[in-house]
Parts: C-alpha cells; sequence; structure tokens
DNA sequence: CCCTTACATCTTTTT
DNA sequence: GATGTAAGGG
C-alpha cells in the first residue's frame, strides 16, 4: 500500500500532457487547439489524412480520443462535411461516447454526422433508403433472434424435420454465421448447406429469406448482408455512397466479421482513373472522375472474393482475401482509417475475423501502420503482466505496451477452496477498500461465464454491499417489452406475423395452437397475412364459439386502435393499447416476484417513447438502439463478464475464477483448439488490462458446475504471468488449508490426489505427448505441428520456457488442460492413425455403450446406445 | 385449452 | 441446482 495518492494521469487517461520530444511539443504548439496534449504517434494517427491507415492501438493507448480528434481534424481543415464520413463503431454506446466526445471538442453541430452510428444501424438506415431494390419495404421490420427462432420453427415444422434433432435454434446459428461471412444462401459451401438436417440446410437458408421477405422483415444479418448485395447489384447505387463518403473510420477493427469487411471494402474502393496513385487523390477529385468501368472492377473484386469463399469449402479458408493477390491497385482504396486492438479480440465465436486486422495492410495496399503503445491507464505492474500473459499468443501483430506511470503494486493472485470462500474473500478485500476511502464505482468484478455471478450477489446482500449488474438480459429482450412491441408492429403494419403470433393469445383469450394453426393453414392457402386470414376466418364457423368470439374482439380492437392511431400521439396510443388489450392487467394480477418489475418496464418502454417522433419511427430503431444503461447512478460495485467489460478501466478490478475449465473455457478448448486458447487469452489480457491501479487474481480448488462438485486446477495462464510482477496470497477465508506458506507444489500435490482420471489412460497419454512436447525438439507431434507453423517454435519456446515464469516447475507441468489442445493439434497436423476402428464397441464414463461411426484424427464419432451420436476425443473411451 | 410433471440443458452475446 | 421446454392429464 505505499501507492503514491496521486498519480498524474489516472482518471484522465485521455488527457495526458504530450509526452514526445521537443520537436513534438513544437509542432503542437504550432497547430490547433485540439491537437494539444497528443503524444506523437497520436498525432500521426489524427493527422495521417490520406489513404488507408491502420491504428493499432493498445488497451488505454487513447484510441477514442484518436478517432475523435481525427474527426475534428478533417473538419477543421475543411477536407470534408460531416455528412460526408462515415463513422462506424459496434456498439451503441461506443457511437455515443464518440458524439459526446465531438460534440465537447467541436462545440456543438454533432447533430450533421448523420453517418457516425453503428455498422447495423447505418447498414439499416442505408437499406431503408434502397429498400425497394432488395424486395423489401422502407418501413421493413428488423427481427431479433427471438422471431428468428420462432420463424424457423415454423419451417421445420412445414418440411416435416424433428426439431429435436435439429434444433431451430442450431439453424439460426448456422444461417447467422452464413451472413456474417457474407454468403447468401446461393453461396453457402455444398458441404456445409448439407450439415444440417440431411442436406436441407442450405435450401432451408433459402426459403427463410423468402419467408423474410413476405413478412417484409430483416434479422441483424441482412441489414450488413442485404446492403451489400444492394450495392454488388446496384453499382450506380454504390457509386452514390462512394462519392459521399470522403473519410472512413471504423472503430475496433478487429471484431469485424466478414460480412462487414466486404462491405467496408465495396464503400472504400473510391471510383479513381487507373494508374492514379492514392496519393494524388485530393479531396473533392473522387466526385468528378467517375469512370463506371473502374467500379465494375471495384465490383467484380469483391464478388470474386465470395465466389473463392464459395469455392473453398473449408470455414477456415472462406475468408475472402486470404489467398488472392492484393486489390486492383488501379482502383486504390480512399481515405479509410481503422482502429482496433488484435489483442483484444474477442468475439471470434461471434463471427468477428481477427485475419481482418492482421491482414489490413495486405487488403490495403500502401497503407500506414501506426502504433499507439503508450499505456495512460494501469501501472507498471500490472501492464508487464498483461504484456507477459499475452505475448504468449502467436496469432498477434505485436505491441509492446509501455507507461511512464510508476510499478504500484503487483498483481496479486489467491486460492481459495471453495468458490464461496473465493466470494468472501473478494466481499472482505472490498470492504477494505471502501473503509480505506476508495470509491465503489472502482470496483469491478470481471468473470468469465454469467453463472458466478450470483454466488457474488448472494455474498454482497448478506453484506450489504452495494453492487450493479452490467450486461444480462437486453431490455428489449424482455418479455414484456417484446410483447408490448408486438402489439405496436401489429398495428403499424398488419402483415407482421411473427408480431401478431406472439401476442395473439397474450393475455390468454382462449386461442390457442389449435386456431393459430388454422389460421396459419387459412393464411397459406390464400397467401395472406396472418391477420388478415383471422378476418376471413372469423366470418365463418371453422372455429368453436368461444374462440371465434374473443379472435372477432381482437380485430376490432386492432382496427379501433389502427384508426386512433391517426389522431392519437403515438406513446398515448400505447398506453391505450396496453390498457385496452389487457396486457398491464395481466402482470398486475400476475402474483409472481418480477411482476412490478415489468409493469415499471413497460411505463420505461412508453417513456423511451417520446424521443421518437411517430410511432414509425420508433419501431425503425428501437431494435437497433434500444439498449440498457440503467441510469441510477448511486456508488455500487460493477459486476459483469469479461466480454461486457471491454472498454471500460477501474481502479481496482477484481478476476476470479481462473481455473482451467472455466477459464480457459473448456468447451471454447474442445470446439476452437488454439484458436479458442489464444482467444481466452485475449480475454485474460483484456481482463487485466482495465485495472489502473490493482488487479486482483482468483482460483478456487473446488468449484460447482452443472450442480455438481468438482475439483478444479489453476489456470494455465496464471502459469504465464511473469513472477516479478506478481504477489501470491493466501486467502483470507482461512479454512481448509492448512497455511503451508503460499500454495507451493505441496498444495497441487494435494489436488491431485482428488482426481481420479489422473490415472486413467487417457491421462497418461496426454502426459507423454505434454512431456515429448516440452522436450522441444524430435517428439512426433511435435514436429509435425512445427512444419506448418513455422513460426510456432520461436515464440513458443520463449513462452514455456522455464525463466521468468511465475509458477514454473512444480505443478504448472501437471496441469490436465493443454494436453487436450495438443491432442487435438496432433490429430490435426499427423493425422495420426487411431487405434480405434470403424464399428469398435466403446465405453464412455458419461454416455455409456455405443460403437465407432467415423475417425477423424483422435476425435471420433460415436453412436451410443442412449445418448446418441457424439463427438470425443479418444483419450474420453475405452474400447469393450 | 390449460395446467401439471418430466426432461434435458447448462459460455461468452456489441447488433 | 435451476431453468426453460415438451409431452400428458384434467
Amino acid at each position: 500500500m505505499t501507492e503514491p495518492s496521486k498519480l498524474p494521469h489516472r482518471g484522465v487517461p485521455e488527457h495526458q500532457p504530450a509526452a514526445g520530444g521537443i520537436a513534438a511539443r513544437a509542432r503542437a504548439a504550432a497547430g490547433p487547439q485540439y491537437l494539444n496534449g497528443l503524444n506523437p504517434e497520436q498525432r500521426d494517427a489524427v493527422e495521417t489524412l490520406d489513404g488507408p491507415v491502420l491504428v493499432l492501438a493498445g488497451a488505454g493507448t487513447g484510441k477514442t480520443r484518436v478517432l475523435t480528434t481525427r474527426i475534428a481534424h478533417i473538419l477543421s481543415q475543411g477536407r470534408a462535411r460531416p455528412h460526408e464520413i462515415l463513422s462506424v463503431t459496434f456498439t451503441n454506446k461506443a457511437a455515443r461516447e464518440m458524439k459526446l466526445r465531438l460534440g465537447q471538442m467541436l462545440g456543438q453541430a454533432v447533430e450533421g454526422m448523420p453517418w457516425l452510428g453503428t455498422f447495423h444501424s447505418i447498414g439499416g438506415r442505408i437499406l431503408r433508403f434502397h429498400a425497394e431494390l432488395v424486395q423489401l419495404k422502407s418501413n421493413f421490420t428488423v427481427l431479433d433472434v427471438d422471431d428468428q427462432v420462432r420463424l424457423l420453427k415454423q419451417l421445420l415444422q412445414a418440411e416435416n424435420i424433428d426439431d429435436k434433432r435439429w434444433p431451430a435454434r442450431m439453424l439460426a446459428g448456422l444461417i447467422d454465421g452464413w451472413k456474417n461471412r457474407g454468403l447468401t444462401p446461393s453461396q453457402v459451401p455444398a458441404g456445409e448447406a448439407a450439415m444440417f438436417a440431411n442436406g436441407k440446410g442450405g435450401k432451408l437458408y433459402a426459403t427463410y429469406q423468402e419467408r423474410l421477405k413476405i413478412l417484409n422483415a430483416a434479422d441483424f444479418g441482412d441489414l450488413l448482408l442485404e446492403n451489400i448485395r444492394l450495392f454488388r447489384e446496384n453499382p450506380d447505387v454504390l457509386r452514390q455512397y462512394q462519392s459521399r463518403f470522403k473519410f472512413i473510420l471504423v472503430d475496433e477493427y478487429q471484431d469485424t466479421n466478414v460480412a462487414q469487411y466486404l462491405w467496408l471494402r465495396l464503400l472504400s474502393q473510391a471510383p479513381a482513373r487507373p494508374g492514379v496513385p492514392l496519393s494524388a487523390i485530393i479531396p473533392g477529385a473522387t466526385e468528378s472522375s467517375v469512370i463506371p468501368g473502374r467500379i465494375e472492377d471495384a465490383n467484380s473484386d469483391v464478388q470474386s472474393h465470395i465466389e473463392e469463399s464459395r469455392d473453398s469449402g473449408s470455414a477456415l479458408s472462406a475468408h475472402p482475401g486470404m489467398t488472392e493477390a492484393p486489390a486492383t491497385p488501379s482502383s486504390p482504396p480512399k481515405n479509410i482509417c481503422c482502429v482496433g486492438d488484435d489483442d483484444q479480440s474477442i468475439y471470434g465465436w461471434r463471427g468477428a475475423e481477427v485475419d481482418n486486422i492482421l491482414r489490413f495492410e495486405h487488403d490495403f495496399p500502401g497503407a500506414k501502420v501506426i502504433r499507439l503503445e503508450r499505456n495512460y491507464r494501469s501501472t507498471g505492474h500490472i501492464l508487464a503482466a498483461a504484456s507477459h500473459l499475452i505475448a504468449h499468443n502467436e496469432g498477434r501483430l505485436g505491441k509492446t505496451l509501455r507507461t511512464e506511470d510508476v510499478d504500484g503494486e503487483k498483481v496479486t493472485v489467491t486460492g481459495s477452496w471453495d468458490s464461496e470462500e473465493e466470494a468472501r474473500a473478494i466481499g472482505e478485500e472490498i470492504e477494505e477498500l471502501q473503509r480505506a476511502g476508495d470509491n465503489l464505482n472502482e470496483v469491478a468484478i470481471l468473470v468469465r461465464a454469467s453463472f458466478q455471478m450470483r454466488e457474488f450477489e448472494d455474498r454482497f446482500v448478506t453484506l450489504g454491499l452495494p453492487y450493479r449488474v452490467i450486461g444480462g438480459p437486453r431490455f428489449y429482450e424482455r418479455a414484456e417489452i417484446r410483447d408490448a412491441l408486438a402489439y405496436l408492429r401489429v398495428i403499424n403494419s398488419p402483415a407482421d406475423d411473427l408480431a401478431f403470433e406472439r401476442i395473439v393469445n397474450v393475455p390468454k383469450r382462449g386461442l390457442g395452437d389449435a386456431t393459430v394453426q388454422l389460421l396459419h393453414d387459412h393464411a397459406r392457402k390464400r397467401r395472406m397475412p396472418l391477420f388478415e386470414a383471422a378476418r376471413a376466418v372469423v366470418e365463418t364457423d371453422e372455429l368453436k364459439p368461444k374462440a371465434r368470439g374473443s379472435l372477432r374482439e381482437l380485430i376490432l380492437q386492432f382496427d379501433r386502435w389502427r384508426a386512433q392511431r391517426e389522431v392519437t400521439a403515438h406513446t398515448e396510443l400505447a398506453e391505450i393499447v396496453l390498457d385496452e388489450s389487457g396486457y398491464t392487467e395481466m402482470w398486475q394480477k400476475d402474483r409472481s416476484a418480477d411482476a412490478a418489475g415489468r409493469l415499471d418496464n413497460l411505463k420505461e418502454l412508453v417513456r423511451s417513447m417520446e424521443e421518437f417522433e411517430n410511432l414509425q419511427g420508433f419501431l425503425e430503431h428501437i431494435s437497433l438502439v434500444m439498449d440498457r444503461d440503467g441510469g441510477a447512478e448511486e456508488e455500487a460495485v460493477s459486476l459483469m463478464t469479461l466480454h461486457s467489460a471491454k472498454g471500460l478501466e477501474f481502479d481496482n478490478v477484481f478476476l476470479p475464477g481462473w481455473e482451467e475449465g472455466l477459464f480457459p473455457s473448456q468447451r471454447t478448448l474442445d470446439e476452437q483448439g488454439r484458436a479458442g486458447l489464444e482467444e481466452e487469452r485475449r480475454l485474460a489480457h483484456v481482463g487485466l488490462t482495465r485495472a489502473r491501479r490493482r488487479a486482483k487474481l482468483y482460483f478456487a480448488t473446488n468449484r460447482r458446475i452443472h450442480g455438481t462438485w468438482s475439483t478444479t486446477i489453476p489456470s494455465r495462464f496464471l502459469d504465464e504471468l511473469p513472477s516479478q510482477n506478481v504477489e501470491i496470497t493466501e486467502s483470507k477465508g482461512g479454512s481448509g488449508w492448512g497455511g503451508s506458506g503460499g500454495y507451493g507444489p505441496s498444495r497441487f500435490d494435494n489436488v491431485e490426489s482428488f482426481g481420479s482420471s489422473y490415472s486413467t489412460p487417457g491421462w497418461q497419454r496426454a502426459q507423454a505427448n505434454r512431456n515429448r512436447s516440452q522436450g522441444g525438439r524430435g517428439g512426433q507431434a511435435r514436429g509435425g505441428f512445427e512444419e506448418s507453423q513455422s513460426s510456432f517454435t520461436g515464440s513458443r519456446s520463449d513462452a514455456s520456457g522455464s525463466r521468468g515464469d511465475a509458477f514454473s516447475g512444480g505443478f504448472s507441468r501437471n496441469k490436465r488442460g493443454p494436453m487436450v489442445i495438443e491432442g487435438e493439434l496432433v490429430a490435426k497436423s499427423t493425422g495420426t492413425v487411431s487405434e480405434f476402428s470403424l464399428s469398435d464397441r466403446v465405453f464412455h464414463e458419461k454416455f455409456g455403450y455405443g460403437h465407432v461411426v467415423k475417425i477423424d484424427g483422435n476425435k471420433l464419432t460415436i453412436a451410443f446406445d442412449k445418448a446418441g451420436e457424439k463427438k470425443v476425443l479418444d483419450n474420453f473411451v475405452k474400447r469393450t
């Protein structure tokens, strides 16, 4: 606790004094006001306006400041007007913050930046202008995951596919993945399309898209994918946007997916004369010199990317641009500036392609790369720990974060007996901080998975420690909000079948599955929306009198509301609808604990409508811009996942649950192999770099996962921390462990006695593999891998080298996790012949007996007698 | 048609 | 261990 009480930068990391030399200072003095206080690299990033620029901005290096200052610079230099700058972010929050900061920098006039927003909101905006060109109407509905799944469920039923075996959610995930990769139904690789429902996947995707058009709806993926299609099929439209956007800025570029990449690429192909170097393009010139031929080249260029991705069957190589030559030099990309940090790419599982940032220079020839490596956030020890950890990753551009700050306190690692003790220890430490005068707003607990949160909540409730959970279900994803929106959607567009179906029996009106089915049949036969079908059906005697009566009543209500819409303010209309439909009443009568909260949410929804001019405008934006951000700013500890912590910073950061299987997540390791491990490591890096002054890591020896207690092993990431920046402390819980002084090897010897799995053949074989590769050369497994990844040797030997690592020796060699990874790599690279053969009878601890149906290296597909078909590693089954 | 019981499932989640 | 979803009985 010898921390100096005031650090010069703390709390204002973006307003540090210029740290450059005399020359830099002189330039700064000469330049406009807003450039003051930028360091030389930041300033370079702001002032390099022409040509492609990639700003590699490490954690806490002033990324947002560079982006906003750059916009200010473009505007003040008269290089473009506000509506000629395209500036995309991923989150509404980031967009809001940029608007806010720009406003502060420029005085006002930010309203004139219509093209500052998220990928999806800008994509949606463009799409609405040209909706008819992609078979939509401009008031199309944006569906969320829920609607998507329900629609797909219907399609599955129509195709007579068992949605037990082929869940709609899975198909939704596949389609989402395809859209993320920029693939329209016809472009999906045949192998992948066949994966779902015995080859029907591709067709289902196609019919899904058709249904969306009939429903006048688009899902999130469509906002970009249909935009790309729009541009490709209508060069004149594309040209219009290409010449409008003089400058393009992209935030968090490491998180872009293929679709976003293609979209950016289309927009950034400047219509230019062949052979004119980019530097010669002066502002304004792009407008006048439009040469159609070149645009088509730009188009077909991107088209060929897509074609290519279709041809290559594998998901990995499907990334366009991975193998082909650089973009046509004669149509140079224009002024695009991407800011990102490959070390903070944590959304790979959602389709983000780290390769986009890794290949930037290749994709945009002549690109200038600027590294921001001066960290203005964390103390020396924290930064060193984070840097050393992330250095274990192989696939990165490489940055070295520096700080001029003091070393501060070492990063601490604390072991506890179980997760309960972990929560207790953290609770006590927070109370201690509180007593010492720290603000609770500067304390955060970052967990890997949300189920970890409960334990902390329980603890904090008993301690009376105020906390707030960040993340969780979004406001508009809550059932009551979606119900209310569904009513409004049916009023706005009677053809919105999904919305109609959602509320037709909410509250209960005696219109159950049978009735809905009847309406569906009727609607399908006459190719009309459900609502129209309902109108027709009530005139017949197909329904029982009771159902018929309530359906007629419902239709009359909607007719009345639609009429009222003309004469009533939209907020008032919403209140009337919620009231008259009996929806509010339904919750008022509900005696469950959260009913009151739901009613509050409904009020909040109506309140939020005030910001929009009318119902139409509200509905257009609601699904894109509604996010929580609960206002109440009382002093409280923040509790959130590592993912939602990105972009935030706190004085004190607690990082519990650093155990194998949980963090790194076993599932990620199983599914994504080495890439997954690296992403987990980036997540660890993100976690550490959130901390300004104190980062505290924890692991528990026992944790309850899925209801049963299991013994866990400290995360390998702990081993990867540099010992000189880490301090190992004893848990204050005091239970369980005798104080044998820290947790040395002896402790982990203890741990091992718990795990019976350590004597299994699989474990021993894995250990043998591990030892071989530890030895460096020679191991057959290792050799195979090195052949395919030539750069691996150097970085890895450094990484696993014994010097410096905090936990080298001792238990770190005895961990279970790495084996799986190594084993998988072995399987992939050497194609080791499995000791199993087809139709062998096998036994699995969890799934029971079965027989082998497919062998892929050491990965087996086994048809279990009871559990069905599963993929397992051969380590986990025994021949019978 | 609604309510009950059994059963499986169980990261992360910007839009 | 809790939660949500799907089939069965009233």
